[in-house]
DNA sequence: TGTAGGCTCAAACAAGCGTTTGATTCATCC
DNA sequence: GGATGAATCAAACGCTTGTTTGAGCCTACA
């Protein structure tokens, strides 16, 4: 946090990313951003060029990274066993909750992803549906080979519901709080572990009802 | 539509209410509200006296009914068989997805609520809170008659996540869109069955995994 | 030592916000 | 028919927003 530690840059991203998970982007000032960043409030247009420009960027640092780690535990758990779906979903879930629970590497990150998906900033996602969309679809690839009876609009469905039921419980929306006595660590990791079996479960819900 | 037929509130209510699904709270104007509403901007505070006022009566006019249903649906389900998961949950997930494509009765309302849940409106949500908990705890406790060897911490999990991808799935957050062919009703059906399948799979996913 | 050029700063900009004002219209009742 | 009070109106209020300006600092290279 020290002035001379940190460039003015990562300053502004890392007081934006703190700033647009608790208040969201259209919530968050710039004045707020700079004040928190300490520092002044032309830095911001001077180094981004403008607010939307600046949204854009806090993604992109953190995004690409999560995508990575998505994709390649993905791999990973096709190539040890194509038909583990639980597998599959943590290699879903998981970097999200992992990148929540490191300090330094944006725990506030996840919620700035929930909001995203709230305030229909259109912009946005569309720029997250075309730089990310195909980690999407490649998860619907693996999870389409192991449930092979499974329509493609089934799959697509039930790839919402998860993408819902992950966002939602990932940015504290709901009535489940974490108790006094446990870590923000076990709690997400609870979080992962009770996602993951109510999905898995769901996913493999019968075709007749 | 006409302004011979509803009253001047009524006109408020309505356009905000489609404003505030679209654009958010914080990104809907009251000059956008009463332009859309073809009444002046002075209306608002005369009528609702504020903005906040305004955004609680546009949740509290349709929040109400939807509670009712989805506890008479309820009381309803448990009375004709207490086991029958499914319909507890289509108790939970149709009121909404009906009121949904109800032209008139607010098809917007469903999205102001999504919306809600992502903006961290903290008097809002705790307003929601303290109005309509009773309606998941009791969803609670009958989910819970049916599926005995759910714990408590267990049982609250499943329902956020089933929250969570509602929420979703309604606001049309995710990759799914209506197919060009689909009316908007079946769509809503469609989500809805989906949906029940999907959670009632999850919520009888097993304790050892 | 002198001079670029990247960077920071206080200050101001126009535009939009929620809210308030005070006059005016309109229906209602004595 | 004049009075009463609710409802509507154009206009302005003070404030915050994102962005821009132009002067100044400060490091790096010749």
């Amino acid at each position: 946090m020290s002035k001379a530690q940190f460039s003015t840059k990562e300053r502004i991203l890392d007081a934006a990313e703190t700033l647009f998970a608790q208040y969201g982007f259209g919530g968050t000032s710039l004045r707020q951003v700079t004040s928190q960043a300490d520092v002044n409030i032309a830095a911001v247009n001077y180094h981004f060029g403008s607010k939307e420009n600046l949204v854009n960027e806090v993604f992109r640092r953190r995004m690409d990274e999560m995508s990575a780690q998505r994709l390649s535990r993905l791999q990973a758990s096709v190539k040890a066993d194509p038909a583990d779906l639980d597998g599959i979903l943590a290699a879903f879930v998981e970097p999200p909750l992992a990148m929540a629970q490191d300090r330094h590497g944006g725990g506030a990150f996840i919620r700035v992803i929930a909001r995203a998906y709230a305030e229909k900033n259109d912009g946005l996602r569309r720029f997250l549906s075309e730089q990310y969309g195909h980690v999407l679809r490649e998860f619907g690839k693996a999870i389409s080979a192991c449930m092979p009876g499974l329509s493609k609009e089934e799959l697509y469905w039930r790839l919402d519901f998860l993408a819902g039921a992950l966002t939602y419980a990932m940015a504290d929306f709901g009535m489940i709080k974490r108790p006094a006595g446990v870590s923000e660590v076990e709690h997400r990791e609870r979080a992962a572990k009770e996602l993951i079996r109510f999905a898995a479960a769901g996913f493999k819900a019968g075709k007749i009802n």
